[in-house]
Parts: C-alpha cells; sequence; structure tokens
RNA sequence: UGGGGGAUAGUUUAAUCGGCAGAACACAUGAUUCUGGUUCAUGUAGUCGGGGUUCAAAUCCCUGUCCCCCAGCCA
C-alpha cells in the first residue's frame, strides 16, 4: 500500500488479500495490484457484474461473473449484482428472474441486494438538467435518419445539429416537457454537447435521452423518456463506487466518453478496463439468432441442451464447477479468442470422472443368454459407484440368465484387436462372471437377435482365480430388472466452427440436424433412472448423462452431458 | 483510408528490471487398468515479417504486414 501501516481490521485485511503467492496474474489483476501500491485507490476494491435483462445468460457472461466475482474476493472488495435496464423494449422482468437462478446455480454471490440501473433514473435526470445548465446538453429535434446524417462517416467529420445552439434555459424547458410526455415517441433527444468532429464516432455530440412510451419492468409508467447505455452505465458505476469498471473489449471506444461525463459532472470516476469475452467454436449466443431457431422449431428455447445458456448447459448437466474450471483455464486477456471445445469437455469430463455415480445402461440392445445358468436363478453383485471415490460405496445390481449388451460388443470377424465378444471369445461381464460365446441366434435376415454364452461360476464377481487375463469387460443389464430409456445424444448445433462470426441469414445453412438424435428402446439399471434426476451420472463405457427436466413425468430420458473419451474408436477407424 | 485495440505451438495462455520461451487442452507413442474411462510416462509443436540497440530481445527502438471494434434514439 501507500506506506502507512493498516490501522484498522479492515485495512489489515485489505492487504493481506492481495494475491502475491500467485506466480501469475491475469493483466487486470496486475493493474489493480498496481493501483493498490501506488494507492490511486484510497479505497477498496468494488466490481459489478452488469447484464442487460434481455435474454438467458451465457457461458459468456459466466466469465465476466467470474472475473468480476474473482477480483472483489482476491482484493477483499465488493462485488454488485446490477441490472442495465435502460431499455424497457428489449427486457422483461423474467430475465432479471432467470438471471438470477442462473446465478445462483452457478455459484455466484453477489453483495447486498441487486441493483438496478432504473432505480439511478431520478439521479440521472437531475444530472442530465445539470449538463443543459453547463451547456453541454440540448434537445435536438431532428430525426434519428437526419442524426445519422450529420454525423458524417468514419472519415468524415459531421455537422452540428440546427438546434445544437438553444440556450439552456430553452434546453431546460424542452426537456422538462419530454419528461412530461408533451412530444410524441421519438420526437426529441437529449444529446450532448461534445465534438461532431472527433474521431471518435461516440463523442460526436451523443443521445442521453429518447422518448420511448413504454412499460419499464421497475418503474412501470413512470417515465416516457429512457436514459442511453452511454448516459446511464458510468454514473451508475459512480454511485455505486465501483472501483474497476470490467467491460468487453467493443466497449473501449466508449471510455472516453464515459470519463468525458464524470467530469462533466465532476464525480466519482471508476477506471474502466476491457477484456477479450469468451467464444467458444461451433457455438452461438445471439439472441437474435436463437430467437429464429426458436421460432422454427429447431430448438426447444433457451434452455435446450444444444445451447450454451447457462440454463441449457444446466439441463444438460454440465455442473457448475465445470463451467467455473472452463472459465479458469482459459484465463483472461485482450486478444480475440475462440476457444475450442475440446476444452470444454475436457473440463467437464474432469469435474465429473471425481464425482459422477456409475451405472450401468445399454444404449443399442441385444439380448445375451447365459445357457448354463439356471432358467430361475437370480443374484445380486456388488458393484462399486465411483472408482475415483471410496466413499461413494457400492450398489447391489441384479443378475440373471437374459442380459442386455451393446449390439456392437459383439462382432463376427472381429479386428485382431477387438477385445470384446466372437465366437469362441471370453469376455467378462463387469462386476458379475467371465463368459465365453458359443454361438448366435439371427433372424431371417441375418440379424443377431440373440449372443449366446456359457459362464464360468469360479469367476464370480469377475475375478479369475486361475490368474488368466481377460482383455475385454463389457456393461450389461440384467433383463429381469431393466428399465426402457430413450437417450438423446448431443452434438454441436453448428457445424462449422466459426459459427459465431457468420451473418446471421447464414448460420441457418451450417445447422447439425444430428445435433440432437434421440435413441430409444434403451435399457438401464433401475438406480440410472433414479440417480440421474439428482445428479449427473455415467453410464459406463458410454458418457456422463442427466435426465431432462422437460420430458414427461415418469419418462425416462437421458441427455448425453458429454461422451467418455474413446480410444477404441481410432483403432477402429484405423483397422478400417 | 479517421479513431481505438490486438498479434507467443493447432487452441487458450505464462514469462518480475532486457537474462534458460513455461503450462493446459488437442495430437502421437507406450505403461497401468474389471470402464478401449481414469491415472502415469514420453514425444511432436511457438515468439507476425524485416531492420536496429545489446554480451543477451517475446520484452527496447525503427519499419512493414495481418486481424478485431466503432458511423443505434441497442447494450
Amino acid at each position: 500500500m501507500s506506506g502507512s501501516s493498516p490501522t484498522s481490521a479492515t485495512n489489515t485485511k485489505l492487504t493481506a488479500t492481495v494475491p502475491e503467492s500467485a506466480a501469475s496474474l491475469d493483466f487486470i489483476r496486475n493493474l489493480i495490484k498496481a493501483d493498490q501500491e501506488t494507492g490511486r485507490f484510497d479505497r477498496r476494491v468494488v466490481t459489478r457484474f452488469p447484464p442487460e435483462p434481455n435474454g438467458f445468460l451465457h457461458i459468456g457472461h459466466a466469465k465476466a461473473v467470474f472475473l468480476n466475482m474473482g477480483l472483489a474476493r482476491d482484493f477483499g472488495g465488493h462485488f454488485n449484482l446490477r441490472f442495465d435496464d435502460t431499455n424497457p423494449q428489449k427486457e422483461a422482468p423474467e430475465y432479471v428472474e432467470a438471471a438470477q437462478c442462473d446465478l445462483k446455480w452457478l455459484g455466484v454471490i453477489w453483495d447486498g441486494e441487486p441493483k438496478f440501473a432504473s432505480s439511478y433514473f431520478e439521479q440521472l435526470y437531475v444530472w442530465a438538467t445539470e449538463l443543459i445548465q453547463k451547456d453541454k446538453a440540448y434537445v435536438d429535434d431532428l430525426s434519428a435518419d437526419q442524426i445519422r446524417e450529420y454525423r458524417g462517416t468514419l472519415t468524415e467529420p459531421g455537422r452540428n445539429s440546427p438546434f445544437r445552439d438553444r440556450s439552456a434555459n430553452e434546453n431546460l424547458r424542452l426537456f422538462s416537457a419530454m419528461r412530461k410526455g408533451e412530444f410524441p415517441d421519438r420526437a426529441k433527444v437529449l444529446r450532448a454537447k461534445i465534438d461532431m468532429a472527433s474521431p471518435n464516432l461516440n463523442l460526436r455530440d451523443p443521445v442521453l435521452y429518447r422518448i420511448l412510451r413504454a412499460i419499464h419492468h421497475q418503474t412501470k409508467d413512470e417515465w416516457c423518456i429512457y436514459p442511453t447505455y452511454d448516459w446511464a452505465h458510468g454514473q451508475s458505476d459512480s454511485i455505486e463506487g465501483i472501483t474497476h469498471s470490467i467491460c468487453s473489449l467493443e466497449f473501449a471506444d466508449h471510455n472516453p466518453l464515459y470519463q468525458w461525463f464524470l467530469q462533466a459532472l465532476n464525480i466519482y470516476a471508476p477506471v474502466q478496463i476491457e477484456f477479450a469475452r469468451l467464444e467458444l467454436n461451433y457455438t452461438i449466443t445471439s439472441k437474435r439468432v436463437i430467437n429464429t431457431f426458436v421460432q422454427q422449431a429447431l430448438l426447444d428455447g433457451w434452455d435446450d441442451p444444444r445451447m450454451s445458456t447457462l440454463a441449457g448447459l444446466r439441463r444438460r448437466g454440465v455442473p457448475a464447477s465445470a463451467i467455473r474450471e472452463l472459465c479458469r483455464q482459459v484465463g483472461v486477456a485482450k486478444t480475440n479468442s475462440m476457444v475450442e471445445t475440446q476444452l470444454f469437455d475436457h473440463c467437464v469430463r474432469q469435474t465429473l470422472n471425481a464425482v459422477a455415480l456409475r451405472r450401468m445402461g445399454v444404449l443399442n440392445p441385444v439380448k445375451l443368454v447365459v445357457t448354463n445358468y439356471p432358467i430361475d436363478q437370480q443374484e445380486e453383485f456388488l458393484a462399486v459407484n465411483n472408482p475415483e471415490n471410496e466413499n461413494a460405496g457400492v450398489r447391489p445390481i441384479s443378475f440373471s440368465r437374459e442380459l442386455y449388451i451393446e449390439r456392437d460388443d459383439y462382432q463376427d470377424n472381429p479386428h485382431r484387436k477387438f477385445h470384446r465378444l466372437a465366437i469362441g471369445k471370453k469376455v467378462r461381464l463387469r462386476y458379475a462372471y467371465i463368459v465365453t460365446c458359443t454361438n448366435v441366434i439371427r433372424d431371417d435376415a441375418g440379424a443377431v437377435v440373440e449372443v449366446h454364452c456359457t459362464y464360468d461360476p469360479a469367476t464370480r464377481g469377475g475375478s479369475t482365480p486361475d490368474g488368466s487375463k481377460v482383455r475385454g469387460t463389457i456393461h450389461w443389464v440384467d433383463c429381469r430388472t431393466a428399465l426402457d430409456a430413450e437417450v438423446q445424444l448431443i452434438d454441436h448445433l453448428f457445424l462449422d466452427p466459426n459459427v459465431a462470426h457468420m451473418k446471421a441469414d447464414e448460420v441457418i445453412e451450417v445447422f447439425n440436424p444430428d445435433s440432437r438424435v434421440v435413441i430409444r428402446g434403451v435399457k438401464v439399471e433401475p438406480a440410472a433412472a433414479r440417480d440421474a434426476r439428482y445428479d449427473t451420472i455415467q453410464l459406463e463405457r458410454q458418457g456422463y448423462f442427466r435426465q431432462d427436466c422437460k420430458s414427461a413425468p415418469g419418462h425416462i430420458s437421458l441427455i448425453r452431458t458429454v461422451a467418455l473419451r474413446d480410444s477404441w474408436k481410432k483403432i477402429a477407424s484405423k483397422a478400417g
């Protein structure tokens, strides 16, 4: 700190919580650390997460929220949730609700009550009149089209509006009349008087207020004029005492305007820092595109399990901690970047591997008959719930003469490295017995309808008392106890990894029609169906699954969160 | 082509004052394994180009190239 010794518990905490041991901090943490060391901020760090409630939160928001909350936590500061609700035409109360629900699920804890930019409307109005009195704002009668014309272009300066030189008194009177509803929607605006020739277009007399007769989800019909983002954002930050206002790269050009307002009003000025937002390949977050897809019934809704909305990821069975881990691995920088979904999948598997209960389920069943097993006999084996965690315990699984196994686990003429069933070959039925395939029964078309095996009673539990090695172990479920289920196999929603940067009307062209494949006739052990309702489970050798919370009551529909890594696929494809 | 931002393995990132370019994912090979999972070991692979300063440059200087953002009364 600035050399003075800490005198209060608060100060002690502040210095003590600066992350110092960390080998490498991101550029924002380095900046804040430097700010604290030079005493640039004499107060503790305050950050905020400021979503507009105009849609569902997605994985990109997760990065922003973890960054802002992490900053506050790391530096012993304060973290606000604020809804930037300045455009009632696009916003709705259900988004305010959903955002809080999604954030809680993510494990985000904000300090105090959620804030709303709309609760600062009166103060913003007062400040606007102050600007007018200082001859720094004026009421403009130009239409939106005319304002655009007058603004000039990237290379040509703009021209002053003919209404730019109205007197402060006239502006005050007109602005007050705007608020009172004396003019039709969009008839007039309040603009800052800055510089129509500025090379930064944001400084060419930006609009501060527009007339809009819309019912606002928070302020109802109290207002018919609404502040723009630029006018509301910085002052809201200032009111909340935000020290570091973190935003995404595209707002860098707004920073001079952000500071201009605060200086003109002579009020506390936070520092704005821009970072690159999170983009995932094969993924889109555009609200407009998502809406179009929902309307065309290509998507279930905002919580479609193929989507990278938090609601979609949650429904898919992705744990919140995996999203946090992804954000941690991705880091924070100013370089535009596109993260591979493989990294995300890795984070999901890593998290789930440690905690997911192992269960057995057969996606594409064929019957296996243990011909030398007594017809009336049934027994139970104990199967471990999670080999990564002994404390997860065991569960009983039922075994009898007729089982379901994966159709793929039998082959007529197997590749040399195929370690599963073929006539004459041995395989271990997981946790049960070693069996030897004797023959298969076929239908008229030649398709296998039953695989026949004999079992060795000495191998009970799957052990090999004679010390022999059995390479293959396959999963199975008992026909007597198996439950019918369906499974939703989720794949990329789009076929083009760069879809996030495509034009909205091109996106439809790369929609992946196989992004959700529903498989029926699946057989699962009872515990699988039971546990998948509350947690994401692993179906051994298949992947991680979660009961679809949107499916009909009593109907078992498991969404595959992510498949297991599969090195056999590579071996098999090499062999041809 | 006005302004702003950026460029380190395939991807995302790290590198204190100018001092051994380091990770993770992906990929490849092998070992272990009652999940072709997990775990472990090993390997392939990088400083945008060209000059300059220096014993020493990802880092400093000059110069060029490429990418992203900005012309909403959206945020």
